[in-house]
DNA sequence: AGGGGGTTGAGCATTTTTTCACAAACACTC
DNA sequence: GAGTGTTTGTGAAAAAATGCTCAACCCCCT
């Protein structure tokens, strides 16, 4: 339980949630750090390094018992509690996103959804109807709504998310393909699928024309 | 020009790409280490030493040139050429990404499209026409494609990236939400935007009851 | 009840990544 | 063409992350 956590471990720690709910739902009831470092691709003693950021987990001699485990992470991941989710732009990543099964567990319920386009506002979406964005600062600061996503084009991403700023939203979700700029104390996190396939590309490349293996991931 | 770039740099240069790009684009046609690293929430020395591992791309006292950085860049990723590109799965996810503007810039083409469900198979989808995904080994083979994007349940993902690694894939995007496993010497990675939230939802507890401010980003 | 096999937690060593600091390089001015 | 004010590229220092080792611990078996 050390003064603060290094942000690597963070990114890290829903893989572990993801592997174990999984474990969870097999019916496998307790796990070491060996067969976990093993699944997620990642060495025993990082698991165990991880973990020891939050607390003694585990039993010496029999691994980790699964089910607390599973929840000892959700505590710390902040689930477990329910947090609300608006949507802005629904086009077609937007109701993708919002249809995607599972794309939201448990945890994360859309509350609300926006669209500039009078076309798409009023009509219903996965249960809401979509509201014109004009509404989106009143509508988030009413419901304290913590979490924007954002799937607008790029053009008007940057102006999405400072409205989502200034209603009091903590945590951005951006798909639209910009560097954002948020205030310190927001969360913002780029989904950028078009990055992970330039970096694997420097890979192809190197394979090609370079001696054979480079680092894999 | 070292023997061997760190992973985090070719992370980081899709981003230095688009950025130049985007400068590009705005008609800006010399840019110092200092803007771009304000430009990317990162510094000057950071940008400085990720470009010095592929050549010297400055002028001292000047900065560097937008257009000759943003091809140099474009050239050590492995753009400029053509990649084609399979997509497995043309549920909603899978179509979205097919018809998101801009998903696959110049660089990318789709050639082939592939679904389970006779339901889709035979339709058009952006002007391919869908398989069956058992003609996914013989197709990618023939066309020679190297990447692959999976979109398919999790539960088959796993099958379904065995097999275009069988038919010679070298790099796979996945988002299905399962730990997916590839042979050494071929690229993955990992879209799983559940994981961002669970992220961010960290620090919001952080910030609620903990003390204010944690690292951003 | 005691010994054995096996695993965690944590401090320490190693490796990797980031930051610092400054010489070398360039354009512009006088 | 020398001087001045910048900014790059890079080796060295600092910081961070990963990997290693081993004492402490726990269950199981005899």
């Amino acid at each position: 339980m050390k003064e603060s956590v290094p942000d690597v471990v963070i990114q890290r720690l829903p893989m572990y949630a993801q592997m174990l709910a999984a474990l969870k739902e097999v019916g496998v009831e307790s796990v070491g750090s060996r067969e976990l470092g093993a699944m997620l691709r990642t060495t025993p003693a990082q698991v165990r390094k991880d973990l020891s950021y939050f607390g003694r987990f585990g039993k010496q001699g029999m691994g980790y018992d699964v089910s607390q485990l599973s929840s000892e992470l959700g505590r710390v991941l902040g689930l477990g509690r329910e947090w609300s989710v608006v949507l802005v732009g629904t086009g077609r990543l937007g109701r993708a996103l919002l249809d995607h099964k599972g794309f939201l567990h448990d945890d994360y319920r859309m509350v609300a959804a926006f669209d500039k386009s009078s076309r798409r506002i009023g009509r219903k979406l996965a249960g809401l109807v979509i509201q014109d964005v004009s509404e989106l600062e009143d509508t988030v600061r009413n419901k304290g709504t913590q979490i924007g996503i954002v799937a607008v084009p790029p053009g008007e991403a940057q102006q999405v998310i400072d409205a989502l700023v200034r209603a009091g939203a903590k945590a951005i979700l951006n798909y639209a393909p910009i560097v954002a700029r948020v205030p310190k104390g927001v969360q913002l996190r780029q989904v950028i699928p078009v990055h992970s396939l330039q970096s694997m590309t420097y890979y192809l490349k190197s394979m090609e024309s370079g001696r054979g293996s480079e680092a894999g991931c």
